[in-house]
RNA sequence: GCCGAUAUAGCUCAGCUUGGUAGAGCGGCUGAUUCGUAAUCAGUAGGUCUCCGGUUCAAGUCCGGAUAUCGGCUCCA
């Protein structure tokens, strides 16, 4: 331990800026006096203690460099940090790199590619996602299930378009408030026209369209919005991190007595939505008003004690993130960790009590007088791109059945099958079954490897047996083989095993 | 956007240090083979070496710039 004062001269002394700076914040906090380390030659400031002595790194690895802003802000200089890791032996070193190494093998842009479920392309631009038809149909199996859940939870789907009149934009606030993240205006017609960074406006179009009664609340409107959204080039990240996609977009129109309940089952829903995808491990946070902000602070204070509310009653335990809202209202945000351990918002809960204002939203009371309604703002997976990336690294490419683009693939021992198994083809595609058929001159090692390696659920193998018995053989991917079958059978296998899936 | 790195055939990569007009494996195509649970054999096609400029008799290779990607930072669904 050294006092303050002391040790500011000697940092100052070897002419270390960002040490005295730090020392000078600690003094003003009310530090006495700071600890120092040292290993040789070396003295630093630290406040220490991590290990006992340094006989306790006997492993250690440089891992990489980077450039990182001092203190986090993106104003101050940039300082290069060395990333590290050091462990008791060899041994365990080594497991953890081969850690990472499996976990690259996961990695959802690698297995995009290997799979075909989407590729990304300069001609195009980058941070935009061409879908490959392995991943289209990925994205709508994902989007009729989304479709199915909300029609049996009270919602109604909504479509909307992609480009509104600037006008609309300034009416919002998203301007002001989003302007930096919106691609610049285009001109029709001598007008302004900009392309959404969210669908809000619109759902408000929808609702303004009619008059509304507080007898017809809550209303639930969804829609598969895709927006687009300028993101600085080193932010873009394969799936994750995109400059259009497509929001599994809600918004809530409720009275004030309603908003605690549905905010509840709003959690429900999103909750039983993770579930369905394999998603138990996740983060929650409240993120409270930022420094950007529309609103009056009374309502600020009660869309954040009701998004609470409603966490508390679920039992839900989670962080605050302060300042991190949106600039209309408090959320409730849920993140999902990817295979390298990074964590991705996905679910978002907001509270909004500014659009209804500007827009001048209105519905008649049991009283008779016009009343202003309380939006909520909500997406369940975030973006379809971002979740299917985050959803190929939990699965690592292997889908479950009901998800799997390709649930089956006929493979025939020798061309003398080829007949039989284009009629087996036939038979499981009218059944529903999404199979595909490899009837190429190989050898059946070659074809099993390849559907092996699409991590195909199911591959139905063919041979003269087969034919004569009018039945395929079923080999899963885990290399286990079923008893043979007919194909309606195999049918009835497939539609049970999917129901589970999504129950 | 910032710091650092990378960019060669559809994919994965070698060639660059020491300038002399491009290589492999897989995949594709053609042929042979007709085979029972993770790669049959042979032949063949395929590249303005990301783009723009500079140095040089000569640039995939050296230099500068742009773009994109990767690892971080910042920001975010």
């Amino acid at each position: 331990m050294m006092p303050i004062a002391e040790a500011l001269a000697f940092f100052s002394d070897q002419g270390e800026g960002y040490k005295v700076e730090l020392l000078k914040d600690l003094e003003e906090k009310g530090e006495k006096a700071v600890s120092l380390y040292q290993q040789g030659d070396f003295i630093d400031l630290c406040r220490g203690p991590h290990i006992p002595d340094t006989s306790w790194l006997k492993s250690f690895k440089l891992l990489r460099v980077a450039g990182s802003y001092w203190r986090g802000d993106e104003r101050n200089p940039m300082l290069t940090r060395i990333y590290g890791t050091a462990f008791s032996d060899k041994k365990d070193l080594k497991k953890y790199l081969n850690r990472i190494e499996e976990a690259k093998k996961r990695d959802h842009r690698k297995l995009g590619k290997e799979l075909a479920l989407f590729t990304i392309q300069d001609e195009v631009g980058p941070g935009l996602i061409l879908w490959q038809p392995r991943g289209a149909m990925l994205r709508k199996l994902i989007e009729d299930y989304w479709k199915d859940a909300h029609y049996k939870n009270g919602y109604e789907l909504l479509y909307t378009p992609h480009i509104a009149r600037q006008d609309l934009w300034k009416t919002s606030g998203h301007l002001d408030f989003y302007g930096e993240n919106m691609y610049s205006a285009m001109e029709i017609d001598e007008v302004a026209y900009q392309l959404k960074p969210m669908n809000c406006p619109f759902h408000i179009g929808v609702y303004n369209a009619t008059k509304h009664s507080y007898r017809e609340f809550p209303v639930r409107w969804c829609e598969l919005g895709t927006v687009y959204r300028y993101e600085r080039t080193g932010a873009l990240h394969g799936l994750m991190r995109v400059r259009g996609f497509t929001q599994d977009d809600a918004h809530i129109f409720c009275r004030p007595d309603q908003l605690e309940e549905e905010i509840f089952n709003i959690i429900d829903l999103n909750l039983q939505v993770l579930k369905t995808f394999g998603f138990a491990d996740y983060d929650v946070y409240l993120s409270t008003r930022p420094e950007k902000y529309v609103g009056s602070d009374e309502h600020w204070d009660l869309s954040t004690k009701a998004l609470q509310a409603a966490m508390e009653k679920k039992g839900l335990a989670y962080a605050i993130d302060p300042g991190e809202g949106v600039f209309y209202g408090p959320k409730i945000d849920i993140k999902i960790k990817d295979q390298l351990g990074r964590s991705w918002q996905c679910s978002t809960i907001q509270v909004d009590f500014n659009l209804p204002e500007r827009f001048g939203m209105t519905y008649t009371g049991q009283d008779g007088a016009e009343h202003q309604p309380i939006m909520i703002h909500r997406a369940l997976m975030g973006s379809l791109e971002r979740f299917i990336g985050v959803l190929i690294e939990h699965y690592a490419g292997a889908f479950p059945l009901w998800m799997a683009p390709e649930q089956a693939r006929i493979l025939n021992i020798t061309d003398a099958q080829a007949e039989y198994c284009s009629k087996v083809y036939t038979e499981l595609r009218q059944a529903g079954v999404r199979v595909e058929q490899d009837l190429r001159n190989e050898k059946l090692n070659y074809k099993i490897r390849e559907a092996q390696m699409m991590k195909t659920p199911y591959m139905l193998i063919i041979g003269d047996r087969e034919m004569e018995e009018g039945t395929v053989t079923v080999r899963k991917r885990n290399g286990d083989n079923l008893p043979p079958m007919t194909p309606q059978e195999f049918a009835d296998l497939v539609s049970k095993e999917c129901e589970q899936g999504t129950a």
